[in-house]
Order: C-alpha cells, then sequence, then structure tokens
DNA sequence: TAGTAAATACGAAGCTATTCGTATTTAAGG
DNA sequence: CCTTAAATACGAATAGCTTCGTATTTACTA
C-alpha cells in the first residue's frame, strides 16, 4: 500500500492538477503556499519516482514528471491508515468524531446525505 | 493543539480505557498486540508527562500515570490535521473519499444517518 | 566547438519518533 | 540498617523525512 509523505502529497496535488510538470514548475506552486528550495523539491521528486509514485521523461535539458498513483487511491489508502492508527480500523468512529466536533456545513452535510442514498440504492437496488 | 504520535496514541487508548495505570500494566497492554520492551514505554510515558499529556503520582515504589487529555480531544485534534494535510481542510472531501472507497457496513450509514438528523434537529430547531 | 546558464545528482546534516541497554535510585523485608 | 529486586532515569543508536549546499552534467548559443 503506497502512502505518500506529507511531502510527497504536497507534490502530488500540483502534479494531479496539471497533469504533468517539471521541476521549476512543481517547485513554483509549492513557493505559493511556503518556502521551499528547489533542490529540496528536486529531491524529493526522485524519492518519489524511486518509490514508484512518480514517473519521468526527458524534454530538452529537463525532465517532466508525472504521478503514477491516482488521487483517490492514495488519499484512500492514507485514509484507510488514518482509520486504523486513530479509530482502531472503525470507519463509523472517524464518522462520529467528525460530525461531532468539526464545523460542517449544511451543504457539506447534504452532500453526505445524497451521497448514501446514493449508495443504498446502489447495494439495495 | 496537542496531537499524539502513534506511540503515544497507543498509550492513552490503554489509558481512558483503564482511567490509570503504572507503567508494567500499560506495557503489559501494549505487548497484547505488539512486542515494546519495558523502557521503551516508560521513556514514551515520561516523554508524555513533559508534553502534557499525562500526569502521574507517586505510590509506594512506582508512578501511577493517568491522561490529561480526553480521548474525543485528541482524536478530533488528530483528525483536523489530517484533514488539513489529506482534503485541504474540507471534512466533506474526506467523507467521499470515506463512503466511496471504505466498506462501511449498513449499520454504521445508519448510525451517520441518525447523528445527521440528531444534528439537523439541534441546528434548526 | 567552447563557454555558460540551467538542470540534475549526490551527500550529508538536522529533526522527530522510537527503541532499548545500562546505570542509578528506591523502598520493602529480613 | 543493609540487601536486593523493582522501578526509574539517562544516554545513545536507529530510522524515516526533510532540507539544502555543492558538484556534476547537459544542451543551447555565440
Amino acid at each position: 500500500m503506497v502512502t505518500p509523505t506529507p511531502s510527497e502529497l504536497e507534490i502530488l496535488n500540483v502534479l494531479w492538477k496539471v497533469k504533468e510538470a517539471t521541476t521549476q514548475t512543481v517547485n513554483t506552486q509549492l513557493n505559493v503556499k511556503r518556502s521551499v528550495g528547489y533542490t529540496t523539491t528536486l529531491k524529493t521528486m526522485q524519492i518519489m519516482v524511486e518509490k514508484g509514485l512518480l514517473d519521468r521523461r526527458k524534454e530538452g535539458k529537463s525532465h517532466i514528471y508525472f504521478p503514477l498513483i491516482q488521487e483517490s487511491e492514495a488519499k484512500g489508502n492514507l485514509l484507510d491508515k488514518f482509520v486504523k492508527n486513530t479509530f482502531g480500523g472503525s470507519a463509523g468512529g472517524l464518522m462520529m468524531q467528525l460530525l461531532g466536533k468539526h464545523d460542517v456545513t449544511q451543504a457539506e452535510i447534504d452532500e453526505v446525505k445524497a451521497f448514501i442514498k446514493e449508495m443504498e440504492n446502489k447495494d439495495h437496488g
């Protein structure tokens, strides 16, 4: 199960949005949110290639990087891990915590309700 | 915002259940799930006292440790952090991921539905 | 084709979390 | 009071993640 680290996830978030990019582009995007050195980003992306999270192709002088893992898969894996570590594997436990303490907007609740209805139709219909 | 590490959370889970305990007791419980040395547990619990997660009192030769943080607060903080890091702060995004990919039982869905209804009654009633 | 700016590769340092071996302290019993 | 088993305190090693300085390579261009 592939679970990107926080830094890796930041990079993936950029690449999921733009599909593919050079280290420069990724690093520029990261620096919108926080200060990161160019070689830091480069190194991290190289490690991500080793881990199989990214691949790259050469184009002129630079490399163009692109994700090998889908956003839903990566975040699903992170979620699994989190539920396992923090809520003993109980997704329901997480739900209760989420709905009980978080500032969930009505729109979000409606979204969840719609989703639940859809699921139930799929399962029982 | 206090966010226990994974090892610290394991210890907290024991202490939330039994209210208070010696290092021996905690370590014995941890070893039901995985192998951990006694001094490892001790050291971690000492760090937790420094961090303000636990406090302790002397009783005979040993210390009796107890949590200074509630389960809902600790897990709520961990959840906040996770939502922020992984879903850009969108609790709704996490929900979608959770309901879409996880094996959520019908009982869990019902629980969530009941909870949502309760929330809505509270907000609108 | 030689110089140069850009890009990559490499290596190491700093940080946190985890782990445990060993030294020290403690208090209970003889 | 002195021994000793139990408990604590301390220090250090390990591992993963992040960071960046410096060296090397690369391919345009003049």
